[in-house]
DNA sequence: GATGCGTGGCG
DNA sequence: TCGCCAAGCAT
């Protein structure tokens, strides 16, 4: 049971800023339009998943303009899709985009499911999504709770539960200022919110349409809601990759694992990161080692991958392709394997002049 | 509930 | 410079 009364005010207020600065965004029906296509509105979610905005818009144009809609998705080649979303990142995203699609395709006829247990029920489709989906494609009521939700109804209420234990008590408290009309324009309203005003750092409360309803605006720091657990410190990793070029301009590119790391992508051939200091190298050849290690930060450790390089002729064992050094960019390599390729190219440069 | 999983922008 | 953070999900 929702409590009504106060709790209305925040909708209202809410919906009528809304109404006047909402973003436009590509995935976004026009105002006054029909309803959002489900399709575009469900792979923008999943792009957005931990992902800002600006990062998503050039991959969602690419995406829509290559696959229209979710049949076309579904019959789109894995390798296909993997390299599209080179550089976007959390690779099982792509890898759950594709099973969905076919999903949708083959299971529903080509159809969403329009209600939040159905979606909930499809790959890479949680709590968060499913409701979203049901809410701004659908139109259902369901209470969306992504990381700006969070931020916003902890400083509304001012919720002092550190997160992530808060969870529970943040999702009850969002469910009582859900509105049952207009609850996909509420929850964009928030999340529109909480990248724009109620932001992380520096929140901009002077021009708050809500801060008339807000617990945290009362106090002497706004900014300390949502209170969170400390994180652990991020583990230094060291690796090993290997360019492997042919005299024909190919490089050996291999496909990492579906689990694990960069799963399912296109890369280098590496060692274990964190392994010995001195791998064995694939084959036998007149390695060279670039200078410096290619440094790069995950979400749980940072590497330093050393990058060897030398010319091969045969095949190295195990599977693998040779892909030509000047289409490299077609390859779609993530971030790690990008920025070892231009390493090497450069230092190739380099040594010519 | 905790952990693994990318990347780029920001103050 | 560097830690924080982003329209989370799967296990």
């Amino acid at each position: 049971m929702r409590v009504e009364g106060d709790q209305g005010k925040i909708a209202r207020d809410l919906l009528a800023h809304y109404d006047v600065h909402a973003r436009r965004l590509p995935w976004r029906a026009p105002p006054g339009a029909n309803a959002a296509d489900p399709y575009r509105v469900w792979l923008s979610e999943i792009m957005l998943q931990q992902t800002t905005v600006a990062a998503v818009a050039p991959y969602f144009a690419r995406f829509t303009a290559r696959w229209p809609d979710v049949m076309a998705l579904a019959a789109a080649e894995d390798a296909e899709v993997m390299a599209a979303w080179a550089g976007l990142g959390y690779y099982a995203r792509a890898r759950n985009l594709l099973a969905c699609a076919r999903a949708v395709a083959s299971g529903h006829g080509g159809a969403f499911p329009d209600t939040e247990e159905g979606l909930r029920a499809l790959p890479g489709v949680g709590a968060y999504t499913a409701a979203a989906v049901a809410a701004i494609a659908f139109g259902r009521r369901a209470v969306v709770v992504d990381a700006n939700v969070e931020r916003v109804v902890a400083r509304l209420f001012a919720i002092a539960t550190p997160l992530p234990a808060a969870r529970a008590e943040i999702r009850a408290a969002a469910d009582t200022i859900t509105p049952e009309a207009r609850a996909g324009d509420f929850a964009q309203a928030m999340m529109d919110l909480g990248a724009t005003i109620c932001t992380p750092r520096g929140p901009a409360c002077g021009i708050c349409p809500l801060r008339g309803d807000c617990a945290a605006f009362r106090t002497a720091d706004p900014a300390a809601f949502p209170v969170k657990a400390p994180k652990k410190a991020k583990p230094h990793r060291l690796g090993h990759a290997w360019w492997m070029e042919r005299a024909d301009g190919h490089v050996w590119l291999v496909r990492r694992p579906d689990k694990g790391m960069l799963g399912g992508m296109r890369a280098l051939p590496t060692s274990d990161w964190g392994a010995a200091p001195d791998p064995a190298p694939p084959v036998a050849a007149g390695w060279e080692t670039l200078p410096d290690p290619v440094m790069h930060v995950f979400t749980h450790f940072s590497l330093a991958l050393t990058v060897h390089h030398a010319h091969v002729d045969g095949d190295p064992p195990g599977e693998g392709e040779w892909w030509p050094i000047d289409r490299i960019a077609e390859a779609g390599l993530p971030t790690l394997f990008r920025r070892a390729a231009e390493a090497v190219m450069k230092e190739r440069r380099d040594a010519r002049h």
